[in-house]
DNA sequence: TATTTGCCATAATTAAAAATTATCAAAGCG
DNA sequence: CGCTTTGATAATTTTTAATTATGGCAAATA
């Protein structure tokens, strides 16, 4: 046995109505016939008479008078799925989940925050702070729209966008604010302070260095950017910390930063996506966004 | 631009459940191809992406899952319009208009009250009582789904099945008890008691006397039986009243009631329905019932 | 009462939609 | 690499729904 369509019941809506096969037809665009058609069909389905064909005029019965109300419901259902999508179309909105990775998200998700609500009110915005390979699985498993960490990472099935170039500079303790900058070379000489395995950050510190690897030494490896700033001002050694994070992180810490002479060490910040994703237009509109925001700082 | 439909939105959820194209299809019970292109033509329709194809998962964009709850309800909706008529297929219920005649409705529906809710637990009785005249108009105009009155009603648009007879009794003062039960046709010669014009037991009962017709007297017409035979109580007359009424009215009112010579005077009273009525099997049952009521009286 | 008219049902046919089978291309996997 | 899995596509067939034409019934008209 066939199934209840919902043209039926837009056939049904339209006779119950105007209580004229006729008129509905014509309401509904279509020949008397294919109305009748429909109609006798649905009742075939239901096995109840939906409609009394008097002499004179066409009415609903009973069952026809309940079955309306609660098709009236169905119908509008159905329409506002269309709505649904006329809406989410026109605007994107809905909910976009962003993962991040540690040594960027505090420093840049305050001014990206304020420009996504400016630009997408209806967005909800979903952040996930983790390690870079975290944020990878978490993306090829699509329980993350888009992550913003440093490039390259190169999978074949993400799509990557640069967004902006960022600087590492030296944080030493304040009272060798007036000694020479150090080459990034010779801080190998240095006690290098680091954060934990894991962070990206700590590879690229490294390679800036040119230290091939070092081993995890327990009690000096930090936490954060915040934790290795802080034990640099205690005098423990000295460190490198994105451009990025400096008005933040030094801002109460007996440290001086200093730049390095050109050409300055950096890495590329970057947003990706799966190239499969949906959003993907609407992903490369957010990063121009964070682009923006980054760049005006 | 054509519509979305129930097929589409039942060929989403097997989707949506499976996360994939063959499963789902399968639950279906069509094949792969044909559920992929409903799929990509509900999308086409949206406007809107409603799967995400990864190389390895079909997986629900955000806005899937917005569009699956809502569409969810919409088959929910359907699917309960064809529990809807299962039900009222199974059992006689809804809504039922019944209009009766003054000179029956307060002897016999009691009766058929009760029977006709034990028959039928789920169905709504809705009665309306009034003239013989205003019944067959709302009748005709599907005011009323059938009426209980006195036949013949003789309209080719109405089938009538008869019911009962019912016999006339004569209502005399108490006084006047001990006697000649005089003949019917005799009547036209003593103060005869009458309702007001339009009840059909008004003709009858002159009908019965012989007498062609009377103008109204006003403040001698009644306006119901139990009027009529507290005029009688009172010394005002004679009249004559139907059996079924005998019960309930002569109870605390001090006439004598007697019953008629054989051929007694009586009438028909039967139920009638307009022919295209879509109830007519039930009405037929129900027009039993109520036979089967007033007989056991 | 005969006639005309309005209105819905039915039939025959055509048009459109949706299904099927067969095949392809991309991506994961041993 | 081949091999398998999986979804998309193409060609075709089947099914469904539409159209036009026609018929029949009952009410309104003359």
């Amino acid at each position: 046995m066939a199934n209840i369509t919902l043209k039926q019941l837009r056939y049904f809506e339209a006779l119950a109505g105007q209580g004229h096969f006729g008129r509905a037809a014509e309401l509904c665009s279509v020949s008397q016939p294919a109305l009748s058609m429909q109609i006798k069909e649905l009742e075939g389905q239901l096995g109840m008479a939906l409609f009394e064909r008097g002499a004179r005029q066409v009415r609903l019965t009973a069952f026809g008078e309940d079955f309306g109300r609660h098709a009236r419901g169905v119908l509008r259902g159905a329409q506002e799925l269309e709505e649904m999508a006329r809406k989410a179309r026109e605007e994107f909105s809905g909910r976009l989940r962003l993962g991040v990775i540690p040594t960027i998200a505090p420093y840049l998700l305050p001014r990206v925050f304020k420009a996504l609500a400016a630009r997408y009110p209806r967005l909800d915005i979903q952040v996930r702070e983790t390690l870079t390979s975290k944020l990878l699985t978490e993306l090829d498993e699509g329980r993350l729209d888009a992550a913003i960490l440093a490039l390259p990472v190169s999978e074949p099935s993400f799509e990557e966008v640069p967004l902006f170039e960022e600087s590492f500079v030296l944080v030493r303790p304040e009272g060798e604010a007036a000694l020479p900058v150090p080459s990034a070379e010779s801080l190998s000489q240095m006690r290098l302070l680091l954060l934990e395995e894991g962070h990206c950050f700590r590879d690229q510190a490294l390679s800036v260095c040119s230290i091939p690897q070092v081993r995890p030494r327990d009690g000096f490896d930090a936490s954060s950017l915040s934790t290795l700033v802080q034990m640099v001002g205690a005098g423990m050694g000295v460190t490198l910390i994105p451009e990025m994070a400096v008005p933040v992180e030094t801002r109460s810490a007996s440290v001086a930063v200093a730049r390095f002479a050109a050409p300055e060490p950096a890495r590329s910040v970057g947003m990706i996506w799966r190239k499969t994703s949906p959003l993907i237009e609407q992903l490369r509109d957010v990063a121009d966004l964070v682009r923006d925001a980054a760049g005006r700082a």
